[in-house]
DNA sequence: GAGTGGTCTAGACCACCAC
DNA sequence: TGGTGGTCTAGACCACTCT
């Protein structure tokens, strides 16, 4: 006879009606949700099912707990826009520096940590990209990009061996204007000028270790972006594999046809 | 004394331990991992505790769970290159057919589904982007993408009401060759052409509804693709808003310096 | 010290799948 | 029918935060 209504299990049930509060609004970011045991109270079940429920908001990256304090709706942090497009005309042979660009232009402030500059066996997904054997030797420049001293971006800027060596791309030393301005520099050791870039994006959830590194909470995303930098020969100058957490940034491209 | 070594609670080591052994290839990707009852048995702890240490896994994206079979490596599914820039210029007008064309290329069948055509008040990320009031009356042409049977997008595009009343932009049928060709057509009741995209992507957890619609596993991402394509004189003719799962996509763009 | 989230166990029942 | 994952409870202890 009875309906054999719903089934839905109670930690969905509360992991829905939470949902639908937050998106409503009735809980704003930053507010603090009633503690688990006054929600075990309001939806008639144990403590434990009802943490499963606001498990399944924290890995949606609607949530973000702390013990001893609560579990509290997440605040977007300040978005940067990562733009590449027409922007590349105005700021060319910037590179690193354009990042400090960007940001600059959003009143905030950006640096660099240097982690490593080595010499490496390329892999496949690199390789194939500066147009080297995989294994082949690579220079990588390894860099922590920071904004207002919040990690933005962990960047490998790689480097046919044979290109980079004895230059200054292969020491662990900041670089005035960036790597780019380095490369096209006539006056350098390389002077070749970058006519292309492609970038490519995948998407996905981070490594415990990238999680880390980059201060990346639960139900937060992170895009590699591999980006290739071609000369008006087409040859491939620089490989940059970046990995981005996907909560500060927006990607805009810009695309005349 | 005694070195006050690890505490690291035991459904973080059932996780690093068999992610470890994923990521080395011991288990490869659609292989099953050994049952939650034997998983308990190697780690020594109840099967809660390994469950939890799965769960962990799941929502980083790679496992996948079916039940009454078992946990296994999650298989990317094909994935289409998503390429905007250069084969802009060739495929120009296609629009909708551009993603036909991609498909095709890839040596796959797409098709697609209106969900519904609709005129309704144009919320605030379109409004501005279409460059109208927000609440201003848009015609919104909802479509669900498929490839080979798969749900690969859920696209809303979006028109001035203005601009679209009276078109086939307003009528719930296909427009063959795509939207973007009809609005270029110069014998067309619109015949305004194309001459830049702006792609802004946003990318997040996706909903439930989002979920379920595009068939998400858990722990994918989706990225919010807004695409804005703009006339001549810079005034914006068509906003698509997408929701794209990002394990069946890679992002390319080119970009000419 | 009181309150909050974080973790674990033991045991139970259910739903689904394959044989 | 037996094995698999999915869910729930009851009770316990821990670690952190605030006052």
């Amino acid at each position: 006879m009875s309906e054999k209504r719903s089934a839905l299990p109670p930690f969905k049930q509360v992991a829905n009606d939470l949902r639908a509060e937050i998106l409503r609004g009735e809980y704003a970011p930053g507010d603090k949700l009633p503690s688990e045991n006054q929600l075990a109270g309001r939806f008639g079940h144990t403590r434990v099912t009802v943490r499963k429920g606001l498990e399944v908001l924290k890995s949606e990256g609607l949530t973000v707990s702390h013990q001893g304090k609560g579990v509290f709706v997440r605040e977007r942090p300040h978005v940067n826009l990562r733009q590449t497009g027409t922007k590349y005309r105005e700021r060319r042979a910037t590179g690193v520096a354009n990042f400090n660009a960007e940001a600059a232009a959003q009143g905030r402030k950006a640096n660099q940590v240097i982690r490593e500059v080595v010499e490496a066996a390329a892999p496949p997904e690199i390789a194939e990209r500066l147009g080297i054997e995989a294994g082949a030797p690579m220079v990588a420049r390894r860099l922590l990009f920071l904004v207002d001293g919040q990690p933005m971006q962990l960047v490998d800027a790689c480097y046919d061996a044979q290109l980079a060596r004895g230059t200054r791309l292969a020491e662990a030393t900041k670089i005035r204007g960036g790597a780019n301005a380095y490369i096209e520099d006539p006056e350098g050791p390389i002077a070749r000028r970058i006519v292309q870039f492609v970038e490519d994006l995948d998407v996905r959830m981070p490594l415990p270790a990238e999680a880390e590194q980059l201060e990346i909470p639960s139900g937060v995303p992170v895009a590699r972006v591999i980006r290739t930098a071609y000369d008006p020969s087409g040859s491939p100058l620089e490989v940059l594999d970046s990995i981005v957490p996907c909560d500060r940034h927006i990607f805009r491209y810009v695309i005349d046809v």
